[in-house]
RNA sequence: GAGGCUGUAGCUCAAUGGUGGAGCGUCUGACUGUGGAUUAGAAGGGUGCGGGUUCGACCCCCGUCAGCCUCCCCA
């Protein structure tokens, strides 16, 4: 058992069960997605590393992302963020693309990180992004989908909030409560602090950074205002299409949201649970000039990633992990004997021309073994065809739920397993 | 990068420093054409890996790897 060679730390394996969750996920994504409109994509998982210098934080390409040599030389990365990748493509073709451009991806990516809950180093990500519009009331559309989504997979309005803020709108009330350009970084990263400090070593590491105690009474008291929003007209347009599309139970704005990612230039939103201690599901927000950065013309967009690991948390700690069943075919057609495995699987072969997913015993064995081995997979019929029933030109159907079997014409049981497995 | 806990049979776990057990699962038979139940039996580990202490180590010490949790970080 030692023996077997471990997994890559911070990966996982995906048996049937676990890649029917993940496809499960995908197909909620891609009912939302599509719903809006928006068309599925996919980008290489390898870049090469200066795709992320434009603009990825220094963090994330340093030390996050994994690196390698080319056997051409020069550096690839394994993508740890899809958004330049985006952009790139977007670049590639900007003139020949129909704006407003609507897109969606879900697929891997890989970081760098200490494994930990809700965090490993190769996971799925959603990635949702409107771009070619400037109007910030688009932003109201994502936060739409976000909230679609929430609802798709059953997390209601009192289990999960959005939460929104406008850098414009902050960046003008630092301002005025006497910030200076120089410090927006450490503000930011002050704010973003707040909730995972203890009040007093907030303070501290705001002393530390030289910001002293009375602009910190000030910061604190704009970090309680809740109705800040209405000092930004973009924000209280957001709001009210939000309201009007039916949305507003899982939008709230909060003054204390900032995020971390430089290229931010507007609205900002993350969703988390509404439990004290409740994790950040997804993230994102507006940027204003992403594509130039790859040497593209300005190109604004609103967009957000969404993990795959926390999300499969919070569902399954609301018990809103669905029941899947990852076994395909609901009938198996035993093999009474070595002279009649041929005929079994000429007889699975009509089943699925007949459109029903069929697994043939592939070598003969002690019928008791068959049953079993069909209840162990999750099927629903065993059909039989020994001796008695090919004299009668028959077939035997059992029904393994409830234990009743009879013996039918071929073209009987079969129009009978289309009707009851449909 | 740092700290804590853990690592024994396929799984979940037990074993005062004195040559490792159980439950579940698996396999076989009872059941020579019928599954989930019952019953009898069997197989399966030398304790993550490498050192050390000891007459003797699953147990103590050091290192290492992995998992979980936390800090850091968070696109």
């Amino acid at each position: 058992m030692s023996q077997i060679i471990q997994r890559v730390k911070g990966t996982r394996d995906f048996y049937p069960e676990e890649m029917a969750y993940r496809t499960w996920l995908h197909n909620q994504i891609r009912i939302v997605s599509e719903s809006f409109g928006y068309q599925e994509y996919e980008g290489p998982f390898l870049e090469k590393l200066e795709l992320y210098a434009a603009k990825s934080g220094e963090e994330l390409v340093k030390e996050q992302a994994y690196v390698f040599n080319d056997r051409g030389g020069g550096e690839i990365a394994l993508r740890p963020e899809l958004t330049p990748t985006l952009a790139r493509m977007v670049a590639q073709r900007q003139q020949e693309l129909a704006y407003p451009l609507r897109l969606w991806s879900f697929g891997p990516f890989w970081r760098y990180e200490q494994p930990q809950k809700g965090r490993s180093r190769e996971f799925f990500q959603w990635n949702i992004d409107l771009l070619g519009t400037k109007d910030t009331r688009c932003d109201a559309e994502l936060l739409a989908v976000c909230a679609a989504f929430f609802k798709q997979v059953g997390l209601s309005a009192e289990k999960v909030k959005v939460s929104v803020n406008d850098r414009p709108l902050m960046d003008r009330m630092l301002v005025n409560i006497g910030f200076v350009e120089d410090e927006k970084s450490i503000v930011y990263r002050l704010i973003d602090r707040r909730d995972k400090l203890n009040h007093s070593d907030w303070l501290a590491y705001a002393e530390e950074n030289g910001i002293e105690k009375d602009r910190m009474l000030k910061l604190t008291e704009l970090l309680e205002r809740d109705d800040l929003w209405r000092e930004s007209e973009e924000l209280s347009a957001i709001f009210e299409l939000v309201n009007a599309m039916g949305w507003g139970d899982y939008i709230r704005y909060d003054p204390q949201v900032i995020r971390g990612l430089l290229y931010y230039t507007g609205t900002v939103f993350e969703a988390r649970e509404t439990v004290a201690g409740g994790r950040a599901i997804l993230g994102g927000g507006r940027y204003g000039n992403l594509v130039a950065d790859v040497g593209g013309d300005p190109l604004s967009g609103v967009g957000f990633a969404m993990g795959d690991v926390m999300i499969g948390l919070v569902l399954a700690e609301n018990g809103l992990a669905p029941a899947l069943d990852p076994q395909p075919a609901k009938v198996v057609v035993s093999c009474f004997s070595p002279e009649l495995l041929a005929n079994s699987y000429v007889l699975a072969g009509k089943l699925r021309v007949s459109g029903i997913n069929a697994i043939c015993y592939p070598e003969p064995a002690k019928l008791n073994k068959q049953f079993k081995f069909a209840d162990r997979i999750g099927a629903s019929y065993v059909l039989i065809a020994g001796p008695d029933e090919i004299v009668e030109g028959k077939v035997a159907m059992k029904d393994l739920s409830n234990r009743t079997q009879e013996t039918l014409p071929l073209d009987d049981a079969i129009q009978q397993l289309v009707s009851r497995l449909a």
